[in-house]
DNA sequence: GTGCACCGAACGATCGTTCGGTCGGACGCG
DNA sequence: CGCGTCCGACCGAACGATCGTTCGGTGCAC
């Protein structure tokens, strides 16, 4: 972290001399990639557009000729974020079906986009609101919650529903907080979300 | 948010024209409380020292007249956090008796310490690592959540133990992103927590 | 020759922190 | 009591550093 950053190294074009024509662009999904990977490590005000480039393999003003700015970057993350997130209410096993069934669907789904959006879905889940993409994001965020808030009053209506809505989506979130692409198969995961979610620690 | 700040009225003692004496000073505690909730409000990197000050009614040089700089009120909320929840560890209920009663006084306590002591253990919660006193921090922390998870591994060792202490202590932590004192009463939190901790969705 | 990827240098703004100074109440002393 | 001194709370102004962003220019591919 001192210098020469770079950890992983994915998402990094191959122009190693600088020879050699054009050699595969930056896109700018994968300066997005980069950006919110950066972004999760160090925290979105804490990381400069200097690491951003660095960690791109370009220089500063160099970057921007390929992004137009770092809130630009925050917005493109989210919107793939919100993208998976919608997506799964889009799926047929999320609209038809019993309650319970269509929560057990949409809950083990979303461990899923989870684990494969990783770093977008966690600057998601990080937001302070501090700007207007901040705030427009958070509130299609909320969108997505209070329709799995509704799902669960059909499904228990004995406890207080918003609360148990929140524990819920609270233990899905987490997953960002601990979750590393290899270390556990993601089937595997949806398990042991599902397992703990529906039945708890006492069986 | 444009200007003008501090929406609640707390932890302001009262100078209202300078006049009349000292009129209780601004106790390290009392600029600590609200460094934290500005802290939680904007995030650490996006909350300026003229936040602060200005938060807590003084000018910025006099603000650091009574605190050492920025990263000493971030280790001073942090310190709090720490102190409250390992606190836990030391009562009775938390290390005599069978495993899973060890783990439900734990788990009880804990989202009691969480609800009083919210914007220190919000703080805790959402670090990056950038600084030493945040690395140190997180290191307690983990410390923290192994003594949970050897506990988790007592109580059910047929699924994955890490997974479950991983998503147990996101249940409970997740309460810092909707919890706001006075809405829901401790008590019955508590007891929320531990039905869908223990006994899931589907009873 | 035209255009695009890239670069160094600099812009104004804002950051955390420091410094010199003002003001008023507390206090020692005759 | 009157008075000189002191000290802590407070402030405006400025420090160097770093931020996000812009600009003019260079060089290679076509």
């Amino acid at each position: 972290m001192t210098s020469d950053e770079r950890s992983d190294g994915s998402a990094r074009p191959g122009r190693a001399g600088r020879r050699s024509g054009h050699a595969e662009p930056y896109t700018l999904a994968s300066l997005v990639e980069v950006a919110a990977r950066a972004f999760n490590e160090r925290g979105y005000d804490a990381t400069s557009m200097e690491d951003l480039s660095r960690a791109a393999g370009i220089t500063k003003s160099s970057f921007y000729h390929h992004v137009s700015g770092k809130e630009a970057l925050l917005r493109a993350a989210l919107d793939r974020a919100l993208d998976g997130l919608f997506g799964i209410l889009a799926e047929p096993g999320a609209s038809a079906g019993a309650p319970v069934d269509r929560l057990r669907h949409i809950v083990r789904r979303q461990v899923e986009v989870l684990a494969t959006e990783l770093p977008y879905v966690t600057l998601l889940l990080r937001l302070h609101g501090n700007t207007e993409t901040e705030r427009w994001a958070l509130a299609r965020r909320r969108e997505f919650d209070q329709t799995i808030a509704r799902l669960v009053a059909d499904v228990r209506s004995d406890v207080d529903p918003v609360v148990a809505a929140r524990l819920l989506s609270g233990t899905v979130n987490s997953l960002i907080e601990w979750y590393r692409p290899g270390r556990v198969p993601v089937a595997e995961l949806v398990e042991a979300v599902d397992r703990q979610v529906f039945e708890g620690l006492l069986r």
